[in-house]
DNA sequence: ACGAGAACCTGTTTGC
DNA sequence: TGCAAACAGGTTCTCG
């Protein structure tokens, strides 16, 4: 389940196993991801070293030692499995491209609903590419505050659960967090964006930052088909204080309320009617 | 310009 | 039990 959290867990799990590796190796099964590849994709990565890997938003970005920048997106099902030199797996079905690294360590970019992309660009112009151009803040830097998001979402007559979706107005947050941090702010998800401002707006930057971090510390959140890159399971599905827990007790003290489920935008949300406002 | 809804693709769960 | 509909972590395009 790939939302900032576990887009940051997987950057860890891969830093700590092939960052510094070079390339032996790049074989695109399956080409035609929502961006298709380009055929000389694995050419121009083969050989190259992998320096550093940080993260934009939901993106994974590779940096190589020749300066092109390999970045990935998840998509809802995407999942990079990781297998050690010597394995003897199979290539599964949705096993779309194999990296194979020199010291024999393989990472697999497992897409079942090709959702996912991953494509070339330059570390010139990486903060310019369209994929990555209209990104809002990342939600965990300090320019990420209670005015940014006021500015952000002056004059929205979206619902406030639809607008923080929307990654040019904070990067990085999706369908579960989303629920998550405006329960902890106390805010309804249907409540107009712009009437979100001053005293509310940094109570909910900091309801973000706080259900972000909490999420990382535990690896993310992992649901059925998701593997960390450690290949580990995250933990904080545990602790959803909303999501996935319709007609269940709210948590808050004395609060007595149930959880409820509504769609919006198309998608689930989970909230207490009672304390969220 | 903005916001709502559909579309993209495949697998799993739910309901009749 | 069997089948069809609903649903799933995201983003982008079209239409009004």
């Amino acid at each position: 389940m790939p939302e900032l959290p576990e887009v940051e867990t997987v950057r860890r799990g891969l830093t700590a196993r092939i960052e510094g590796r070079r390339f032996a190796r790049v074989e695109a099964r399956r080409p035609d991801l929502r961006v298709p590849l380009p055929s000389d994709f694995a050419a121009r990565i083969q050989g190259r070293l992998l320096s550093r890997i940080g993260r934009r938003a939901k993106y994974l970005l590779l940096h190589l030692d020749d300066g092109q920048v390999l970045f990935i997106h998840l998509g809802m099902s995407g999942r990079l499995v990781l297998h050690a030199r010597g394995h003897n797996e199979p290539p599964g079905k949705h096993e779309h491209v194999v990296f194979v690294m020199d010291d024999g360590t393989e990472v697999r970019f497992d897409d079942h609903r090709r959702f996912g992309l991953m494509a070339l660009t330059t570390e010139a112009e990486l903060s310019s590419h369209p994929f990555l151009r209209a990104l809002g803040p990342e939600p965990l830097d300090k320019a990420f505050d209670g005015a940014a998001l006021t500015a952000a979402l002056k004059g929205k007559r979206t619902p406030l659960k639809a607008a923080l979706l929307d990654q040019s107005v904070v990067a990085g947050l999706g369908n579960i967090y989303v629920s998550e941090a405006l329960f902890r702010a106390g805010l309804s998800p249907r409540r107009l964006a712009g009437t979100v401002k001053g005293p509310r707006a940094e109570k909910l930057v900091e309801a973000i930052r706080a259900v972000l971090a909490d999420a990382i510390a535990a690896g993310g959140s992992s649901l059925r088909d998701y593997v960390q890159a450690s290949g580990e399971l995250g933990y904080f599905q545990h602790r959803w204080a909303v999501y996935d827990r319709e007609g269940k007790d709210c948590s808050t003290k004395d609060c007595k309320g149930r959880i409820r489920r509504v769609v919006q935008a198309n998608r689930s949300t989970f909230y207490c009617p009672r304390c969220q406002r």
